[in-house]
RNA sequence: GCCACCGUGGCUCAGCUGGUAGAGCAGACGAUUCGUAAUCGUCAGGUCACGAGUUCGAAUCUCGUCGGUGGCUCCA
């Protein structure tokens, strides 16, 4: 479905725009250093890039340099001139740009395209002039530089970036840049971009004191406040209630487990450089677990199964820890130590289809709770190059396993797009892609199939005719790990939580010292009936106290002050502005109450 | 891990081309007792991320380390 939005952006104006942009880009680059080589410039999401192999590294000042002189060269109302030409001619003209003599290698020979993909037919190689620069390039451009507007681009930042994504090759200089139709389009976009930083989930985190890091601690490993401590348990109540009733039993494993069960599983062997190193204790080594999956399959394998205990599913949320390498740090959507929302299910084969459309439907349950209603489910496939190497060396296995995914994904009426070379080294997966309100996008929930392990770890069970059968193994983790999802819904609510997850859900307000304690025991009773509220005896006046709750987010206010205290009630501030003067304590308990039993969306 | 940029009290930020730190908010204390988004005052709080170097003198310059940000690679 995302793919129809594409083609149409690709045909778009802006999408010529932009390119164009790449090129102009280009050429004042190209004026600056003589000998500097071009590479690739396409448009992107919001704008544009030009990666460039320059002999000196950009500056901020070369960009505003960069940026003064695109204008001057959109003024000049250039001409962009397409010509068809020979691979021969084009290797003349890009006689000194080692990388574009690549691409027109890339071009003639096996057909690959600027990325280094294989393309379906052998393309023509043309290349397009404005003013005094010529890129290779198959277009398509606007006519000529002035239908980019000078006031409607912005160059945005330098970054570096791998010659064709790969990190053995050298990097280049990638500068990044946006431009729209009109000046009122760039605005509106720039003025989104801070819209956005206002709901980045580090800057709400920070200010709602969901949780912390610690230079200290280490990169990559929160702290939970008790704000974050909070929603982490709602979380896993929720899911423990989900479960429950779709079957699944709790288990609890360690943390560190000796070596030999990581070589087993075949993390050692696929898996070890996201893994801490290991500790060595009594002359044995010892790994910290970088998924629950090894420990769940020895709690299979603890006794012997039956047909008849299929569908098995252990659940656990356990605490992992992933060696991220540093710069893929990123907040709480990216951290070294996360708890996932975890379970492993053992199906028979007859069984498999049923239960993978379940655990698919427990996602979307999750979304229509929360409110998710932009997302893609992305198949992960093998890939035959990465056989022995990424992935589990069984081709057979990986195409049936990816065979059963496909047909239950059919019969489920579940659209999905497929992913090449994506898979988790022990089979193939859903991946959900979600987008968070502020544009940024990542997986989120996972569901995938482990055909590996459980004939690594000889896992049995005895059927109907008293054979030993393999089972499969199903790993799901539909609200992804607790870190991350506290994260997306951070930014997704913007802070402003539904009543059950938020972590102060009711704050009592005193007018004056004379109810302060009226308001403690409307606290307490509120406690006592299971909603999470505090008072606010402090000295400060009501107007005061209503702005820190509001700016804490509490969907409840209760002011108490004479009036409220003589006749025993309260009055009511909703998060969204909105009031409800001198109603009884019970009212608004039955309304707080409905709220989180349904964890409804409305206040 | 790679490229670029950044790092001043809990938070947000001032501190020009080097002369040894300042504000607002938050906090503590005191005063105020007030009807739906900030009452007033006083006080406390910083080895300017850390470590070297240059200099008579460094928060300001150089190098290194650590941490963060934007990307690349990778990913729940």
């Amino acid at each position: 479905m995302s793919q129809q939005v594409q083609e149409k952006y690709e045909e778009s104006n802006l999408y010529k725009i932009r390119h164009s942009a790449a090129h102009v880009m280009a050429q004042a680059v190209m004026e600056m250093f003589p000998d500097g080589k071009i590479t690739i410039g396409p448009p992107v999401g919001d704008g544009f890039y030009y990666d460039f192999d320059l002999p000196r590294n950009l500056t901020p000042e070369d960009l505003e340099a960069i940026e003064k002189r695109m204008r001057q060269i959109v003024q000049g109302k250039h001409e962009f001139k397409k010509t068809v030409i020979s691979a021969e001619e084009a290797k003349k003209i890009f006689a000194n740009q080692p990388y574009k003599l690549e691409l027109i290698e890339g071009l003639e020979k096996g057909g690959l395209d600027e990325y280094g993909n294989p393309l379906k037919e052998k393309p023509e190689i043309s290349i397009y002039q404005q003013d005094t620069f010529v890129d290779l390039c198959r277009g398509p451009h606007v006519a000529n530089t002035k239908e980019i507007k000078q006031d409607a681009f912005k160059l945005m930042s330098i970054a570096g970036a791998y010659w064709r994504g790969d990190e053995n090759n050298k990097m280049l200089q990638r500068v990044y840049g946006t431009a729209w139709e009109n000046k009122k389009q760039l605005e509106e976009y720039l003025h989104q971009l801070e819209e956005a930083k206002k709901r980045d989930h580090r800057k709400l985190g920070r200010e709602l004191e969901i949780f912390t890091f610690d230079e200290e601690v280490g990169p990559g490993l929160p702290l939970w406040l008790p704000n974050g401590a909070v929603m982490i348990e709602e979380l896993e109540k929720l899911a423990k209630e989900m479960e429950e009733k779709a079957g699944y039993v709790r288990v609890r494993t360690p943390i560190v487990s000796k070596e030999e069960l990581f070589l087993h599983s075949g993390h050692l062997p696929y898996y070890a450089e996201s893994m801490y190193p290991a500790m060595e204790i009594e002359g044995v080594k010892y790994y910290v677990k970088p998924m629950n999956c090894p420990m769940h399959h020895k709690i299979f394998g603890s006794k012997q199964r039956s047909y008849r205990d299929l569908p098995l599913r252990l659940a656990e949320y356990g605490t992992c820890y992933r060696y991220e390498k540093s710069g893929e740090l990123f907040g709480l959507m990216r951290v070294r130590s996360m708890q996932m929302n975890d379970a492993h299910i053992y199906v028979r084969e007859d069984q498999f289809e049923q239960e993978f459309l379940r655990v698919v439907d427990l996602y979307l349950k999750y979304f229509e709770l929360f409110g998710i209603e932009k997302y893609v489910m992305r198949l992960s496939l093998h890939s035959k190059a990465g056989l022995g190497k990424k992935y589990v060396d069984n081709e057979r296995l990986w195409l049936k396993t990816e065979d059963m995914v496909r047909h239950a994904m059919n019969n489920g009426n579940v659209p999905y797009v497929e992913a090449e070379d994506e898979a988790a080294f022990y089979g193939p997966k859903i991946d959900v892609q979600i987008w968070s309100v502020i544009g940024r996008e990542f997986s989120l929930a996972t569901n995938q199939v482990d055909f590996a392990q459980p004939a690594r770890f000889d896992l049995k069970y005895i059927n109907k005719d008293g054979q030993e059968e393999a089972p499969l193994c199903i790993h799901r983790a539909p609200l992804s790990t607790h870190e991350r999802m506290i994260g997306f819904l951070l930014e997704h609510f913007g802070g402003n939580f539904p009543v059950w997850l938020s972590p102060e859900q009711v704050r009592v307000i005193s007018i004056t010292d004379n109810q302060n304690e009226y308001a403690e025991n409307i606290a307490q009773q509120l406690r006592e009936n299971g909603i999470r509220a505090h008072a606010d005896v402090s000295a400060q006046r009501m107007n005061a106290k209503i702005r820190s709750a509001q700016l804490m987010k509490v969907p409840y206010m209760l002011v108490v002050g004479e009036n409220e205290m003589k006749a025993e009630q309260v009055s009511l501030r909703v998060r969204d502005g909105s009031q409800q003067n001198n109603i009884p304590l019970g009212e608004f308990v039955a309304r707080a109450k409905d709220r989180i039993a349904r964890r409804a969306k409305e206040l």
